[in-house]
DNA sequence: CACGAGTGCTTCAAATTCGAAGCACATCCG
DNA sequence: CGGATGTGCTTCGAATTTGAAGCACTCGTG
């Protein structure tokens, strides 16, 4: 017998839905500013910051990269597509796997990243972190960080026949 | 003079990451349940469940529900169509303004919301709400939600000259 | 070594998404 | 009333995204 499906209650509620909707308009208003000042998508920014703030060396597998990004295989061979035709990037074959893409980030990304930042760090202050304080915004990172763990743990549901899309 | 460009701090850019990913691994793992149950996407589920949920009517103007769903008109165009050639909601001219558009939820809608519920919170109760005691999702509700009032009422950004996209 | 399963990426076709332009109705002022 | 402006939605073309299929390389086992 399956377990009593685990509804949710009110304040579950609100924490859900003020969560995905604050990401989503976090994210329209960044994408926003991306675009005016470098003509970057946010993804592209993802990619370009994972690999320029993040990574120490400036390079990724492929794979890794989409898992960063929650991003699919597909979609991520695009876009480094775009963003090696813009300079931005070089796939190279990695020495220790043949199968293997590293993508690098160059210098014209790194230039291109530090001129999107300041704009970028500007719209989450204002628009994130306006109505937080400082000790809020402490509490969001220690409230959120376990949650992200956890479900990088567990992935979503074992593979399942696909149907048809509506 | 400018303002000096606030820069965020490390707390911050944690809570900023693991806002947005949290955001978009719950998106991903739903966007799944949503499909295997009731082949629906998750902008689809979003619009059934405002109208079928939020509303008291069952009905809503495409414009409040796109704002709603934080989406564009023209995408909600688009599954409006599909949403109706599925049957789960009707389009009618609204009585008042001949240029709006009332969306409404029908019976099946409806049924299928239902059919979908369950598995819906299972997944954000196991995924989100898991690692969160009762104390810690108020708490996030109580950070977010006045986030998300601030986000509302204050627009990204005053519209400027789009350029070509990379 | 040879085979079969697994992994990493790309290609492909189809679906979704967006912004700009267009259309119809509404509202505001003169 | 009449024209200008604004609002609500749809249409259109182009860009993006996805899952499935395909290809190449790797690994484990015989």
């Amino acid at each position: 017998m399956p377990d009593t499906p685990p509804s949710l209650d009110s304040v579950q509620l609100r924490a859900y839905f003020a969560l995905m909707e604050v990401a989503g308009l976090l994210r329209h208003a960044v994408e926003q500013q991306l675009r005016e000042v470098g003509d970057l998508s946010y993804v592209q920014f993802q990619l370009l910051a994972r690999l320029g703030l993040d990574s120490s060396t400036g390079s990724e597998r492929m794979t890794d990269l989409a898992d960063g990004v929650v991003y699919s295989r597909s979609g991520l061979t695009y876009q480094a597509g775009l963003l090696e035709k813009a300079d931005l990037v070089t796939r190279t074959p990695s020495p220790d796997d043949e199968r293997a893409v590293t993508v690098t980030i160059t210098d014209a990304g790194r230039a291109l990243l530090a001129k999107v930042l300041p704009g970028h760090t500007e719209v989450i202050s204002r628009q994130l972190f306006q109505p937080l304080s400082r000790t809020d915004a402490k509490a969001l990172a220690d409230l959120l960080s376990p949650v992200r763990d956890h479900m990088r743990a567990a992935p979503p549901r074992s593979a399942a026949p696909r149907r048809r899309r509506r």
